[in-house]
DNA sequence: ATTATTGTATTAAGCACTTAATACAATAAT
DNA sequence: ATTATTGTATTAAGTGCTTAATACAATAAT
């Protein structure tokens, strides 16, 4: 899973999400060790000082912790992992909700619309 | 509807989307008149220039013209504006179906939890 | 003890976005 | 004819984001 930046936001904010997304779905497991700013950075083609801003972030949420100079870490509390990917989950569905019913479909119309979609994908 | 502007993400870039939104939905139907930009810009609180710039990328898709000093009009062509109302739904649902298996949900699961939602709506 | 690696902080520069304050041109309304 | 309203353009200032280039402190590794 790359790293995938667009420019019409914050390159931060998008980070923090994409971390958020690697821990909640297990690629960074509770307890692991993250590979250093500086790498991290340099994998997303980004400064170190934007990598940091967004770590620091997802640190003071309390979903990563430091040990000085060692490295950081993802908590090692699974349910709190647990907690943000449904917190995640909810907000994806919210978000995705209003703005289709912003643009006039029903929920009947919401749902099987999805499920055309899935069955396309699944052949 | 009221404007719902956040500030994670450019001013201009949020009101085509709303724009676009109130086209779509009938707010502002085919042929109509747009308030002026200066009015616009007096409802969503933001100076006329930005909102000068999102109706001219709004224009420059086709979506408004300009009659020069009578006005702003939607296009007549209510094809056009189906097919941007669609476009714009494939665009929701291919992000969030993306999000929501990067949180590693299955299709299924997606489709109950939604379903679930919708029914506590609606109590 | 020395070295390398860790997180962290600072400063300066460039860039895009936003606002404010104007101004102009065209034309509808009077 | 005059006035008001329309879209449009320009300039200057402020702000936040990003990058680059450093530097420092703490500690794991050697």
């Amino acid at each position: 899973m790359p790293w995938e930046l667009k420019t019409d936001r914050p390159i931060y904010a998008q980070l923090i999400e994409q971390i958020e997304l690697k821990i909640c779905s297990g690629v960074y497991p509770p307890g692991s060790k993250l590979p250093s700013v500086r790498d991290l950075a340099r994998e997303a083609s980004v400064n170190p000082n934007t990598m940091q801003r967004a770590l620091a972030k997802l640190e003071d949420d309390g979903l990563l912790y430091t040990s000085r100079t060692s490295g950081r870490f993802v908590t090692e509390d699974d349910n709190m992992v647990c907690q943000v990917k449904n917190k995640l989950a909810q907000e994806q569905m919210r978000d995705f909700l209003e703005k289709m019913k912003r643009l006039g479909f029903e929920n009947k119309e919401i749902l099987n619309m999805l499920k055309t979609i899935l069955e396309e994908v699944e052949q």
